[in-house]
DNA sequence: CTGACTGCAAATAGTTTGCATGACG
DNA sequence: CGTCATGCAAACTATTTGCAGTCAG
């Protein structure tokens, strides 16, 4: 039920988009890394293993991945551009390990009464939220 | 209780900062948004009234005024680097219109349950969290 | 085959740093 | 007065764009 690289590839193709050797490798880094990951740090991490990927397809890559729903953003501390492989394709959040950045999912935000509330009270229309959690996992916790 | 101009200077002198005209500006502008600005946005309008600011006296400070906890980002759409006047000096977040960039305040999440709740299952020790709304505010509604 | 994809290089945008001058307190 | 702030210019980093060659389908 997780979302496999198989599953990744075939959304790809089913977009009309092509499925090339460089893409296969960057779904493969997102989807093995446990962290966020910035575009240079996918870049290097695309490079160890096929080198001559250019930092342009990474971002190009990016660009399509986030169009069709498959990573998605971290707002990590200052740095914004952060990907992750969105695991269950369902609505979650982030609980971010503010030493090492180990991310750890959830589902089970009770906003949605929040929501109606905050609806109501002001009159807007809902759209989204996000919510992110920051802390410090219980690794970094001992190692200090 | 509102934060007025006059709290932020003498926060900014309680803590060994200068109150130059420059900083006065840039506080003005961030005071009378009712937006969230980028810091070329607040460039601009401090330039309005005072031409020959810096763009890098702008960057200086919103640093210092970040370290104060007198402003706080807001990460809208793409761009992660706005800046909003933080009115009430206590926890809260942000409703933000995704049409015209309206921003309400509300304070009452109730997350700490739910950050308890976390922070068993996971053994993180949590340090912060980062929530926001994206919607549509009624006059935006209207405007279709 | 053909259009989409890639990589290079160059262009842009956003942000930070070094330094001499000037202003706050 | 001494210290901190400012503004300029330059250095950097991150991201985008143009283009010719290459490749998946």
């Amino acid at each position: 039920m997780g979302l496999t690289e198989k599953n990744l590839t075939s959304t790809l193709k089913s977009h009309g988009y092509k499925l090339t050797p460089q893409r296969r490798a960057v779904i493969r880094v997102i989807a093995a890394a446990h962290d966020h990951l910035s575009p240079a740090n996918i870049h290097a991490q695309v490079n160890e293993k096929h080198p001559g990927v250019g930092l342009v397809t990474i971002y190009r890559t990016l660009e399509i991945l986030g169009e069709l729903g498959l990573i998605c953003e971290v707002h990590a501390g200052g740095n914004c551009r952060s990907y992750l492989l969105r695991r269950p394709a369902v609505h979650h959040h982030h609980l971010l390990c503010s030493n090492c950045g180990l991310v750890v999912d959830f589902a089970d935000c009770h906003l949605g009464e929040l929501e109606n509330k905050l609806s109501r009270e002001t009159g807007f229309t809902m759209e989204s939220h996000l919510l992110e959690f920051l802390g410090r996992c219980p690794a970094c916790q001992k190692a200090v």
